[in-house]
This record gives C-alpha cells, structure tokens and sequence, in this order.
DNA sequence: AAATATAAATGAACAGTGTTCAATAATCCA
DNA sequence: TGGATTATTGAACACTGTTCATTTATATTT
C-alpha cells in the first residue's frame, strides 16, 4: 500500500520542518529563544503537534546535537588526506578549535549540556554513538602515532583522553567566558598561542 | 548611632540566611532546586523578601560560586608547604580534581554556568576576582616552575592556561557525563590515569 | 457517494519558573 | 502617642515544558 508509504514520508517531512524551525532559533537566536512556542509559531503549527513528532524538548535537543556532530565529523574527515599521524593530531586539534569558536552554542550542546544526555537515558540508551565515534578518530589516530614511535612511555585510552579534554578545556573555558574573566595579557591570541604551547608539549620525545 | 549598625548587622544576617538555604538546596537537591520560592520557603519569609537582599537570582549563585572558591582556595592553600613547585603543581591539580569530583555542582557553577559571569556583566564589573585569584596561583607556579629549569621554550601565561585547560578538560568532560558516554575500558579509574599521563606529558625535558 | 474508522492537529489547562510592586505591617524617632 | 521610615508581603505578570480531551482531516469500507 503506496498511501502508509507516502504518510510516513510525510511525518519525516514535518519533523524536518521542526527541526530546521529549531535549529534557526538555535542558530539567530541562541539556545534560551528555543521554546517550544517560538518553534510551534515558526512552522505556523500548534503547540501539541510538537509534541506529536518529538517526545519532549531533550529529544529535539539531542537530534540537534547530532547534527553537530555531522558537521564536526565531516570538518575532521577532511584532515584524512593527512599522512602523518602526529601532523593530522595536531590538525584535528585545531579543527576542533574552530569548530568551538564557529559554532559555540552548538558545541556547548555537544559536550555541556545535559540535555542530549539526559535524552540518552531518558530512551534507556546509555550509549554515546555521537561522542564515541568522534572520541574514536582521535583514539585511532593517537593509535598511529605512538605506532610511529610518539608517546612513549603513555597509555593509548587516557592519553587519548587528556588530549580531548586539553583541547575541550580551552574551548569550554572560552565559550564559558572564565577566559575572558581571568583577564590575560592578550584575550584575542590566546587561544592560538596556548594550543602552540600544548602542540610544543606533544611534540617532546 | 548605633540603631542603624544593628540594622545593618540585621540585614547581613537575613542575606547570610537566604545564602545558607541557598546552598542547602543547593547541595542536597542540585541547581535546579534551587528556586527563589523554594529558598523563600526554607526561611519562611515572602517571595518578595528575598528581592529586597538581592537584586536577582543571579546575584545568589554568584554568591554561592564566591563560597565555592573559598573552599577551592583553602584547598590549594594547604599545598603551600611542598617545596619543589613542579611537586605542588602536580599536588594543585590532584586538589582542583577531587574538588570537582568532590563538588560537581559547584564545580558547574563556578566554571560552567552563565550565572555568575551575567551577574558580573550586570554589575558593569569585568573583572573576575575569584578566578583571577585561582589562576594566579597556579600562574605564579608554573613560573617556579620555569625558573627551576622546567618547561623549557614555554610562554609562561599560554602554558599555564593549558594546564588549566587541561585539568578543567577532565574535570567538565566527567561531569556533563561525556567521560561515561564514550564508554572507556575503565570508566571509575580513568580521571586518574589520565592524569597520571598528564603528569607525564609535562614531566618530559 | 455516504458512512465509518483511523489519524492528525489543536489549544486550553496545569504546574512550574523569575520578577515586580502597590499595599500592608512593623519599627523607629521626635 | 503620632508621623515618618523601613521591612515584608503576596498577588499578578509573562514566561516555561507538558498533557489530553476535543475537533478536524484523511483514509477505508460499505
């Protein structure tokens, strides 16, 4: 039957259409301005019907978030045309850099905000996909350097880890506005200069 | 007069009384428990009260996030006595991560949330004295540090903020969850492998 | 084509949030 | 004691996410 076909076809659509309503708002507006109201108005549908294509905001929020991660994935595959590891590690970190300064809403739902998570649990899915397929680039590719003679003497899973929170601290702590309080010498190039000082810090034998 | 210092000690009671419900919701129920009807509730005076000692809700978690860094201080204070500095800040990271595991939500509070940085905008005041404080410790340090031959073709202020950057990395990661997500061999014993492969990183010459 | 069954959309209602402010109560001082 | 000052109140406002009986629209069957 070519009509259940069609219908299920057509509750993609509008669920698309919320989620593109969503994201606009998240986008212009920041996250504060996504209310289920403003999106109800923007697709000129009513309250309920949200409810109908998504379970609760967390869910609307987490599909969100996975969007992110598209676009985020898609900046680091680039880097794959990169042969040596240790060169590509340090391009995936300045990638992911300026992914969080692009885009600092969006990566403070990726990796601040309960919501997503929140969502995760709330489905009884205590699995990660997002952040596990993301967190193993980097494993694989730390992986490559220390096959290559780099990291000597260090553990591939929390090494691994250190460099993702090194890398997340800086962005977090700049999207949270610490950096700006703190008051450093020079606000604007301290970001560039301090991922010198951890690639510096990476690169000792 | 003395009626009018009496008045005053009054006031300063009445706010330390809101302060004190403030936390204990705080600590016992989480943040979002945290409600100026609730706290209004907890000292049996009117919503309206607590709008007289405080001119917002913002004001109060910045409050609490001034008390956390006392207790943050305190902690670090206590390291005075190691000699060698590369040892203390080996020592002041161990303090700053027990005291995010120890305290996640003020943790959140202090570095995360928007909060207590709107309030500062509010108040047309820049200036972050809490973290300012912090970092300078761990500042003046890592400048031991250096003087002592260590970290050697290093920029004192970028170096030490991706110490900072560092621990904090671990410390956010753990707390928004994304450290369980990613689902690590060893989730319970992973923050402090990871910092032993920090320590590493920056013991290298 | 009409009647029935299914699915989709609605929006008022509920319980909660931070915040304001005219009205009330309490205190102080002359 | 009476007037001025200060403290306290709580209803009201504009929001929030979420639910659900009711209505509208579509699809299927007679």
């Amino acid at each position: 039957m070519g009509t259940s076909e069609r219908k299920a076809k057509e509750k993609e659509e509008i669920k698309t259409l919320i989620l593109n309503a969503a994201k606009k708002l998240f986008v212009k507006k920041g996250i504060d301005q996504v209310t289920i109201r403003k999106i109800a108005e923007e697709i000129e549908y009513s309250v309920g019907t949200v409810y109908v294509y998504f379970r609760d905001k967390n869910d609307i929020l987490h599909e969100l978030h996975t969007q992110g991660f598209g676009h985020l994935g898609g900046a680091m595959r680039i880097l794959n045309n990169v042969s040596d590891p240790m060169e590509r590690l340090k391009a995936l970190g300045r990638v992911y850099l300026q992914f969080a300064m692009d885009n600092p809403d969006m990566y403070d739902l990726m990796f601040n905000m309960k919501a997503p998570m929140d969502f995760l649990e709330s489905m009884h899915k205590e699995e990660w996909n997002e952040g596990k397929a993301t967190f193993d680039v980097l494993l694989k590719n730390v992986a490559q350097c220390i096959q290559k003679g780099h990291f000597e003497g260090h553990q591939l899973e929390p090494l691994s880890f250190v460099i993702w929170s090194t890398v997340h601290g800086m962005c977090s702590l700049h999207i949270s506005q610490r950096v700006k309080g703190v008051n450093l010498e020079n606000p604007d190039s301290m970001m560039g200069k301090a991922y010198e000082e951890f690639v510096t810090l990476i690169d000792k034998k």
